[in-house]
DNA sequence: CTCTCGATTACCT
DNA sequence: GGTAATCGAGAGC
């Protein structure tokens, strides 16, 4: 047993999700994403996120204004944001706003460090294509389980999903780029954030 | 290697 | 009825 450190690392504060999620989305980098499950500690290293603004974000979700799928975004900051898309997949984010009436920060890709074993299993692809695992927003979700029950979860609380502290990535190793998967207006904008030359990030 | 396209479903108009 | 913050298979170069 190696990494036992995590163990005793409590959840980041709430405050931290209370500001602009550009800046909630930078921060991010380098934070690791706990997931408990069946007694065992999933955890991934955060290399690469998007934020989302409110109304005035075309490409938001918020964009429309609050409806029942898309409410945990117009809610406090700090809880987990699910949606299903594509008929396929889920995609996690974590509320961010500061003063906005809705924002969220998209985690896009993960760096497995723990019970990679069973992230494997949960894509169904073989154990030694770690860089595989979690790169892209439907396959994190499907390696570390988490579904729509998990909308309005708050990661602040030690629990079945969490975010603590990871290592510091300076600003030479985070590049800056316009947004994926976005068909809306919104490209301008350079909200996404990712690890530089980390095989674990998507490409584009 | 890059590019195109189909899968598949909840949600909004 | 159209669309979507995606993914991976398969074709073509």
């Amino acid at each position: 047993m190696v990494g036992v450190d995590e163990d005793c690392m409590d959840p980041l504060a709430r405050a931290l999700y209370s500001r602009e999620p550009v800046a909630v989305a930078r921060e991010l980098i380098g934070k690791r994403l706990v997931r408990t499950l069946s007694g065992f500690q999933l955890v991934g290293v955060i290399v690469e996120t998007e934020a989302y603004g409110g109304r005035k974000d075309p490409a938001s979700h918020a964009c429309i204004g609050i409806t029942n799928s898309n409410k945990t975004m117009f809610g406090p900051p700090g809880f987990a944001y699910v949606y299903f898309t594509y008929g396929n997949h889920f995609c996690l984010n974590v509320v961010a706003k500061a003063k906005a009436e809705a924002g969220a920060v998209l985690i896009r890709a993960l760096e497995p460090i723990r019970e990679i074993e069973m992230m494997a299993a949960n894509r169904g692809i073989p154990e030694r294509e770690v860089a595989r695992i979690a790169r892209g927003p439907g396959n994190l979700t499907k390696a570390f389980s988490i579904t729509k029950s998990l909308d309005g979860h708050d990661l602040t609380t030690k629990g079945e999903l969490y975010i603590t502290e990871g290592k510091a990535i300076g600003d030479d190793m985070v590049a800056v780029s316009a947004r994926i998967g976005i068909r809306k207006e919104g490209l301008s904008r350079l909200w996404r954030f990712y690890v530089k030359e980390n095989p674990c990030v998507t490409r584009a």
